[in-house]
DNA sequence: GGCAAAATAATTGGCGCCAAAATGTTTGCA
DNA sequence: TGCAAACATTTTGGCGCCAATTATTTTGCC
């Protein structure tokens, strides 16, 4: 490969996760040092301190002189992770209504228009970019700027990789209508509603059925 | 120091992250390597290794070629932290009345003692542990085991340091209280009360004037 | 005596090497 | 031919040294 590629050894660790989160590594697969080093063109240093950061954050899992694997993670824990955003977002969906202004909403409907626009033309990995843009600017508008770290870093933990975030057109297709009944919610400041939307949005199952005040039910006991 | 305690290198990071809580490195302190390896008799490689981490976690701060200082979290960041506690612990308390049994129950009560007992006879430290062990006991209630393990990184995020925790006897008179009171939540099977004692718990005010369904409002803008 | 600049000391941080452990392969034996 | 043991290869992981940078003290000059 590509002798040196020269990255700050800061961003490694996002890298490397955004690389795991892409599907680049099969979830249970080896993470060989060597093959690290030479992908990221990064020392061996890096590559171990990289993996020891993700695997406090439980990306990567660390088995002792034998190395480390991506962590797949079962049913269940993918089921409680996406209940506690569900908790965190709906939270924060008061504090977003009351903190939406003008600007806020023409930004969404930009980056809304333009995740729309990408699941014509666009490649699995740029939609999943553009969610994301979408997601951090909707994220932005809450004033726990605490709350937002710790949403972003379960998203990053969760099933959220594109192979298996967005399984068929119709499911990309109806993921852009719900940015947009979002921005509806937020234009009306109706919290409710907002709540509503974002638990389907989260949970991809159908706006049916979902309460809109009741915090989310634990499936898994 | 004592040359070599031979810690295993995995937990240093949990015991320097509880040293920071416990107030052993004031605030703002550098932390030098070198000290660092004497007091826990471990290596420069795990010393660096658990700063790294702790960095991650946001409890030290790291300024290249300069070191680690113990970061010190400003008020915001500390109520933003509470918030979350907060918004997380309550939504666990349905699920929690929902699994409690009368073993847990027994349990519960048995730790609530042993905190109250060291009120009066123990050190700050103990009362901590004591602390800390009735609430792991009562997270454990919930199924979501996701939502526990975020939740006992936000506690030892947190500004829950002992020496700012319990500022005064009638201070951790009160939480001892408040154990009582989410007991009897629980075997009344009363998720609104549960939810308001938790609340006053966490953010360590009078249990007047908390609402007991609502989410938490975010104080700062 | 006070201030600036140079020399000294202390601390961080990067890099590489080699031992320990595990995996895979080949060989020997029943 | 199937199994087991020994060998070879690969991979991880620990340790130490030294360069780069920063803090501190000393020295020299005005």
């Amino acid at each position: 490969m590509s002798a040196k590629t020269k990255r700050s050894p800061e961003s490694l660790v996002d890298l490397m996760a955004r690389d795991i989160q892409a599907g680049v590594f099969t979830p249970g697969s080896w993470l060989k040092q060597i093959d690290l080093e030479n992908r990221y063109g990064a020392t061996r240093m890096d590559v171990r301190r990289a993996l020891d950061q993700l695997a406090l954050k439980r990306l990567v899992r660390h088995v002792p002189n034998r190395g480390y694997h991506v962590h797949a993670l079962d049913d269940r824990q993918a089921d409680e992770i996406r209940d506690v955003r569900v908790i965190l977002e709906t939270a924060a969906a008061e504090s977003m209504v009351e903190n939406v202004g003008p600007a806020d909403l023409e930004d969404l409907r930009r980056l809304a228009a333009r995740f729309d626009e990408l699941t014509l033309t666009g490649t699995i990995l740029e939609q999943y970019e553009a969610n994301i843009a979408f997601h951090v600017r909707l994220l932005k508008l809450c004033s726990n700027q605490e709350l937002v770290n710790i949403v972003m870093e379960l998203r990053g933990r969760g099933p959220s990789a594109p192979a298996t975030q967005w399984k068929t057109r119709a499911r990309i297709e109806q993921s852009g209508r719900e940015h947009l009944l979002m921005i509806e919610a937020l234009a009306a400041h109706d919290t409710a509603a907002l709540r509503r939307v974002l638990t389907a949005h989260i949970r991809q199952t159908g706006l049916e059925g979902v309460a809109s005040t009741q915090p989310p039910k634990h499936k898994s006991g």
